[in-house]
DNA sequence: ATTTATTTTTAGACCCATCTAAATTTTTAT
DNA sequence: ATAAAAATTTAGATGGGTCTAAAAATAAAT
């Protein structure tokens, strides 16, 4: 239906729109992708001709509805396909994503949907991004960020910002995975590192970087 | 590392070379892959470049060692995403072919072993098909022709030689699976056709052109 | 408000895979 | 052995996706 360059555009916009709806910029997108901004043009100027977003010159891009839904379809197949990845074949939060970015755009409604019963209809992928259902629905979550969390606060590690193999393995290094009960112990005001206690046993100090790009749930 | 419709390529010129080195032809080619004989031309061309096959002008082609690995790692995957289709999704052996044909491409030695070792290592896809090894090897299997088969005789259900949805739906319409234990009771000369039991209840009639695309194995 | 810098778009080219129509080679038939 | 038929290849064109270099529009700076 689609073509693979197709889907991986309108998912750019889509993610880029989900952060910032002004941040859908030529070069944004051309960052996102990889790729030249005139290849963006060019490509912009198809998938609006197709409906799939409307766009004006120099003025930039917004997804149709038509475009949303491929976009959303498109996550909802990756993030299927990472899970089974980790849940069914053992790979690493760390292995999956770029396998399930070939997968992704494999072509078949029936096939995800069994994929999707097959994994018992996860609501969340191995990185702690919700999963869109099959009607397109997808569940905001309200997360924080663990640097935003307040000294004796009990939380949940939730998810990740940042999604990179490097960040993932050194998370795996410290022990840090989905669902970890987190403790806020203190904060550093001068650097903005923080401490934490993970089991009784185990006290953490994690640097700002890695704690701004850690989501929690508070409970 | 070689688009998609280069495996096609390799992977059809592979199956003609299977089943008679004399049947490579452009026309043959081009019949199996649906498109134009100029465009196998064209294709053959490049395929000869990268070395992944010898060509002559009017004479035809044979693969080269790199060619056929090529060749034999798709088919791999093709049968073993048939076969997960099949055991853990629940499509039915007449549902998997369109979907292994996208999915035959996807580009991860990883992921290919990781899915083999889920499947138990599976030496048959749903078809019957022999599914090569990792290292490209494949079981040559001795099978024969139900049709061929002579009265008194007991054997198995063990493949197919059509593998249309249409044939597969009719073997499913009349209980024929892979497995099957079939009695040969007897031989019509006239047209061909065979009588069989299944079961001790189910006595069966089948046509020449179902009984010719039926592979059995003698037990 | 005019100049400078940045962003975006256009123009023109390339590679991949395909096609049609025409030319060439091989095979078949008489 | 030569003509007719069939198969194969070439030539030239198209569409998808990309690129570089240059032009146009917008944003930023003084």
């Amino acid at each position: 239906m689609y073509s693979f360059t197709e889907e991986n555009y309108l998912k750019a916009i889509y993610k880029l729109s989900e952060r910032e709806p002004e941040s859908i910029t030529t070069n944004a997108i051309a960052e996102v992708l990889e790729t030249k901004a005139a290849s963006v043009t060019d490509m912009i100027k198809k998938l609006s001709d197709k409906k799939l977003l409307k766009y004006e010159k120099y003025k930039g891009v917004t997804l149709t509805e038509k475009g949303r839904m491929i976009a959303v379809e498109t996550v909802r197949k990756h993030r299927l396909w990472e899970t089974f990845l980790h849940e069914k074949l053992e790979f690493g939060w760390d292995e999956v994503h770029d396998i399930a970015e070939q997968l992704e755009h494999i072509n078949s409604e029936v096939l995800t949907n069994k994929l999707d019963d097959f994994l018992g209809n996860p609501s969340h992928d191995p990185h702690g991004d919700p999963i869109p259902t099959r009607s397109g629905e997808i569940k905001k979550s309200n997360l924080m960020l663990l640097c935003d969390a307040k000294p004796k606060q009990k939380v949940v590690m939730s998810g990740v910002v940042d999604h990179s193999p490097p960040f993932l393995q050194h998370l795996n290094k410290i022990s840090i995975s989905l669902g970890s009960l987190i403790e806020l112990l203190d904060k550093n005001e001068y650097d903005g590192s923080i401490e934490i206690k993970l089991h009784p046993s185990s006290h953490l100090h994690l640097s700002k970087e890695v704690a701004k790009n850690i989501l929690v749930k508070i409970r």
